[in-house]
DNA sequence: ACATTTAATGAATAAATGTTCTTAAAGTGA
DNA sequence: TCACTTTAAGAACATTTATTCATTAAATGT
């Protein structure tokens, strides 16, 4: 979103209305797919007429695009904030790992929505994603692929190949939290459970030696 | 399918129909998704008139159901196949993932299907995986379960949550598998490449000791 | 050859729904 | 109060598309 601090009253107040729609229609998304979301439903969950949904947004796809933008802004900020420390590459995957549980724990819409781009089929669904990720000039695998070959200069890791690596953390990440969203078995208290029990594995492995 | 034997000529080319039915709606399914997949288009691939595919399906979703059907019995029985055996845990693994692999590196549409139905949203898709897991008395799940539990038994893994390791293994290969497919990475060649990575992950982790 | 069943066809139907448009109300500043 | 702008509203429109149906053609058995 713009900077909202030079706005007046007026504009700020079209920019929440906007907002609010977003936020609406971000849950019936979440909940029903875009497909199966109609705009009479945003426009009555976010309590406006049909048509006036219009005045703030040039079409469906364009509160969807909204949203998704706003999900990955998210989501790349979260991973700068984690890949900021100067830690060890250790310390970066536990820590984004726990922070990307707890984001999506209290975000599910988000979760939902960024798992049906993720995963979704369809030239249109590509488009989206690849849109997206073209228009900021920063994708979050990109970020991780470093932290990992830091990790193996480092000798923290073995020299495993990184891409292969970034392929599986984010294979496994995403939907492992999609899937206990889903099944409403992601309480804030069993997070770290299930976060040790993930980095165990990718750490560890599961063999007794 | 049920048992071709018997059948009458007649009836063996009706059946034939069928399929030719849904190997060309599993093609646009698999590409478009089933929202954007008109009977118009499948009619179409199947060389019949719009009309003609309800003389053999009730409805589109009818064809949709019928090929994730036939899709989750392919998997089931590749499953049974690879837990027949009465080696150890780490050979079961190992067989089951290098097969589902192959499986799907030739089924394409298959697999995009069954991502489709995992990962997507909305009730909808939610009811059609509950009522065949539920038709089949068998779920892919719990054929895993049990060998991770005997791994656990004889001493050949670590004392893990066997339902938090479920999700971590099927959160991480069919995304891992359907990602490639994506991208159209998975060639035949590199598929041991990636079975070897992704096992050893699991096995023996990423650190060095 | 004829009667009867079966299959194929695509135009017609009906429902859903994204978008536009006209109209009315509310807000704004003088 | 009065012009003027902005916003809201939902009816009307247009499109898409799953499904039905009347009709025709083909196959089958006698």
């Amino acid at each position: 979103m713009e900077d909202v601090t030079t706005l007046s009253r007026k504009e700020r107040e079209k920019l929440n209305r906007k907002k609010d729609i977003m936020d609406a229609a971000a849950v019936l998304f979440s909940v029903k797919g875009f497909d199966h979301t109609t705009l009479e439903e945003i426009a009555a969950k976010a309590e406006f007429g049909t048509g006036t949904i219009y005045n703030y947004f040039q079409s469906k796809k364009e509160i969807f695009h909204s949203i998704v933008e706003s999900v990955f802004d998210a989501n790349i900020e979260l991973l700068e904030e984690c890949s900021g420390d100067t830690g060890t590459f250790v310390d970066f995957l536990k820590l984004y790992t726990q922070r990307v549980f707890h984001y999506f724990s209290q975000n599910k819409e988000a979760l939902l929505i960024l798992a049906s781009i993720y995963i979704a089929i369809g030239e249109k669904a590509n488009k989206i994603k690849e849109d997206i990720i073209a228009s900021r000039n920063c994708d979050m695998n990109d970020i991780i692929l470093q932290k990992i070959k830091e990790g193996i200069k480092n000798k923290e890791i073995k020299k495993i190949n990184a891409e292969y690596f970034g392929y599986v953390y984010h294979s496994l990440l995403f939907p492992y939290i999609t899937n206990l969203v889903k099944l409403d078995k992601l309480n804030e208290s069993e997070i770290n459970l299930h976060v040790n029990f993930i980095l165990d594995v990718i750490f560890n492995g599961i063999l007794i030696r």
